[in-house]
DNA sequence: AATGAATGAGAGTTCATTCAT
DNA sequence: GATGAATGAACTCTCATTCAT
């Protein structure tokens, strides 16, 4: 593959990105056959492989786009902010914001990380951003400003609220990012206990 | 279907049953097919199609059952304790060690959330420790001992962070169930803010 | 593979490899496509998959049987005879004799020594007969009953005429593998000069 | 097709014919794509068609060509050379000779001969050939100076040794094609009786 | 002369499911 | 209850060939 394209090329081949990825999310990946994905498009089966080495590698480059997609808009979102507790608040209305603007993408990555074939990917995708958060997790521990807790597991912990929460109430019921946001960083920075009456004896 | 099964019948089922969710969690379902598995307990095609309709209804049934299991251990472990964030905390542990013991029923469960003829079963499975969990928090905000907040919009993050810990920790990295509870728990009640040092400006 | 098989199994796979000789032979192998095999057979396609594990499979299996046949024909043909070049003649009939029952083997054995897949196989066949050659010839050659020459060039050269002679004769023309093996014996044992008249001067 | 070309056109055209003498003779007529040989020159598709209305014409075109030079290689040999035995020695080792620079051809022309589309070719080809020893034997049987046989039989056990020993000699085992030669003219002629010890009785 | 793009029939193969025994 | 055999639609992928540029 990677073959030397024309800007006509180059539009053909985002095109078949952009039907498949909406097809794979909807329909499932198994279930969604190349014989669809051209229909679709009314094109003719061959035009799928001569972009594409295999389906496999379809949603194998989806997959790489969107987490990179997903990280440039993390990254976007802390630049320039120092404070650690602020970076990781930053990072999680990103990802809901960038979730509720490509909830097939969202789909499909947590599909890939049922398939073994498919896993690593992901799995290299979030490395970056739990790495990040990771690091600001310690900082911020290690200044003494948040209680003392493993910061790798932390940042996992986040990253398991977010994912969850965007699809519950981002997708499934269409709540604005911004306001899911709101709770999400209320939760995880202050837990359920948090400025609540302390129990009277 | 429904059938009466002799002893024997029920065993021939049982281990369908037990094969199968080890090869759909470990292959994928869609890959897995019912040759492989009919082959791999060494006897013939129409055994399969005696005990189940078809394949889907054999994984349908294994969600079933998996959920139904899940929701039992909760259901064991937090009976007769009546304090809210103690049940909360004995749900969390409950599934934590329960993820622990059936980490191949975790990985279908996953898989089949994102495929639109199974993801109906994994929400019905859910709503029941969603429900109880969003009564639990309602009372203790009611009664102020925690912070205000959405109860339900709590109950899910709480299940993120469970769900995604127990396949990050327990599962790839394999910590025992009742330490990364012990996390857990900290993070879900305290968040990171609390017990923290008082920034002193 | 290596199924067990019922009796109405062993028939239907022999149709199929029979079949598909005929099939492979006249149309060439590449040619010959597996529903082209099916369809000829009235089955559906799954029954080829049943018994083969690929068309690949099915052309070393027949590829195989066919070698085997032709050395027991020769094995039979040679049994109890231990004058040396007696067993190189009989050899040599036994060889035109079954070419001339086995034509369209005959063909495909000569395709698959063309094709880097199948020669191995061919090669390995032939090199049984040919050994057995090269032992009778240089036991000739060591009695001094034959003028010395390169026992394994001679057998290879036995091999070259009979097949040529086999496809020539037998096969394009039609003659009968007994005439034609009466020329092939004479041709390798006197060469062309024997029993000439000595040029006077 | 029957195009003028301009001199680069021709030396586009013998790459095209050069490559793919070599893919065919190594990966197989059938299993070699048009894709790989204009892949593998670095040119378009378009070129191939340009030069050859199809894939069939160009296996044709080559080996029209190498049974053409062939014949130029054996015509030239026994140019001049008026004794029918010597002629036929001279013819043979034109043969290996030719066969051991043109190895490739080799194999192309066996495969083709067992192609219902291309075995004309090659029978076509080797008719001259064929026609020449013929007439040879003929020549020599009836001047006395080689045993009485069907020359048209004996030409073609020539070329069956001759085409068999090239393979499996020259090609395979790398031997130079002098000395192989040697051994096929002393075959030929002599036949294995010839110039051994009469048997004692 | 040459390119990249497109075609679409057809290749080999798989597989959930059914059926005769 | 259980088997091996059979089905045939659907699958992924290939490929000789054509075409617009």
């Amino acid at each position: 593959m990677e073959r030397r394209l024309t800007p006509r090329g180059q539009q053909r081949r985002d095109e078949i990105v952009a039907f498949a990825t909406v097809r794979f999310a909807e329909n499932g990946f198994h279930p969604t056959s190349v014989a669809e994905i051209v229909g679709g498009l009314g094109v003719g089966k061959g035009v799928f492989y001569w972009y594409f080495a295999s389906k496999d590698e379809l949603l194998a480059e989806i997959l790489r786009t969107a987490l990179r997609s997903l990280r440039t808009a993390q990254a976007e979102a802390v630049a320039g902010e120092l404070d650690p507790l602020r970076r990781i608040e930053l990072a999680i209305r990103a990802a809901l914001r960038w979730s509720e603007q490509h909830r097939h993408l969202v789909t499909l990555i947590q599909f890939a990380s049922t398939d073994d074939r498919f896993a690593p990917l992901v799995s290299l995708g979030e490395a970056v951003a739990v790495r990040d958060a990771t690091a600001q997790v310690a900082a911020a521990v290690s200044s003494g400003r948040v209680r003392d807790a493993d910061p790798e597991f932390v940042a996992h912990a986040v990253l398991g609220v977010t994912t969850h929460i965007a699809r519950e109430f981002i997708h499934k019921r269409g709540r604005p990012a911004d306001d899911v946001a709101d709770a999400t960083v209320a939760f995880v920075l202050d837990g359920l206990l948090a400025g609540a009456i302390s129990p009277v004896g």
